[in-house]
DNA sequence: ACCTGAACACCGTTCAAGT
DNA sequence: ACCTGAACACCGTTCAAGT
């Protein structure tokens, strides 16, 4: 709406979405202010009137997947019925993020190069909560919600670090059978 | 054996030693060529006789890393005899080895800090490989062998990266519980 | 062959000064 | 209130020069 006001309108959504759009790109460890505030087309110092470092625009850009991460969570619930179909997807839509997203996931994880998201784990524990919940449980439901999220991070993390090595062809179909395998277990 | 030679006998070892002891102690972020080299008694230059980059060396780091991971996931496996407490042993190592040395376990799978360590991620897969084939398996083998990764993985992910809370008292046995609930399932 | 000293380009952060 | 310009301390890396 606002065409390019001299002295920068709003100077503190441009660094943020310059630096997500960075993160994106080229991922968060090459990243330097200088550069972030160039693509803003504003001084070195100037991100220093709205975020206190470097670490606390990153943790804000963090905040952001933190909150993408949960709609997309949320998101893949509403089209499946079945509970068992829902945690498959809820794993489907985490491990798909981190697909599509893999360097801001890795920033969202990284805890060194960004500032505390404290509220951000126990956000995320809450809506993959809702999901267990409608599961008629073998275990605990701690222990379900646990192993829920630890199978569904541990496939993400994998994955985006190169360890695991997918073809992209039949990336989903497994996935699906390696999240099934947690519901049913793999032990004959 | 050999005591201190002038012109330095075994910088190689010396500025791996030294960076893992950094690393250890404050983590891979904040490391210094500079440091690591003053803790060695040599110039800021020295280092690069011996290693290509900063990155070169911490990836030595890594690779020392794995190989212990692996050797604490190997030396599980000689006191269960059941095949099903195997799998939950070697888990138990893997987040033991994580929670034991946060900070190198996460130099070791993060990829943008330390330099390609190809070798490492199937060298890894193999150990628990090893585990996993003397189950009797309800699926197929490598979905098998790809979950027992991701959820060991993830438990030791999200309790380095400290978004599981676990109380020092009950974390072994829950975590014993976790990784049982993998092989039988957690859907009644 | 291995190491030092000095240099280069660069970075995060601060702060007086401008508008 | 917000931003600039210049400065400070620091970093990874290079390279001629020393032993």
């Amino acid at each position: 709406m606002n065409g390019k006001p001299y002295h920068h309108g709003d100077l503190r959504r441009q660094l943020i979405d310059t630096t997500r759009a960075i993160v994106e790109e080229e991922g968060p460890d090459g990243i330097t202010l200088a550069r972030i505030a160039k693509g803003c087309g504003v001084s070195v110092a100037a991100p220093y009137r709205h975020f206190s470092s470097k670490e606390a625009l990153l943790g804000d850009v963090a905040g952001l997947g933190f909150g993408e991460l949960g709609a997309a969570v949320a998101a893949s619930q509403r089209t499946s019925k079945r509970a068992r179909d829902r945690i498959v997807d809820a794993g489907v839509a985490y491990v798909g993020f981190a697909t599509a997203h893999p360097h801001l996931f890795r920033l969202m994880f990284s805890a060194e190069l960004r500032d505390r998201q404290s509220a951000a784990g126990p956000a995320t524990l809450a809506g993959l909560a809702q999901v267990v919940r409608g599961l008629n449980l073998a275990v605990p439901f701690e222990t379900a919600l646990r192993t829920t999220w630890a199978i569904a991070h541990g496939l993400a993390s994998l994955r985006v670090g190169g360890m695991l090595t997918f073809t992209d062809g039949d990336s989903e179909q497994r996935l699906r059978e390696e999240l099934t395998a947690l519901l049913d277990g793999i032990a004959a």
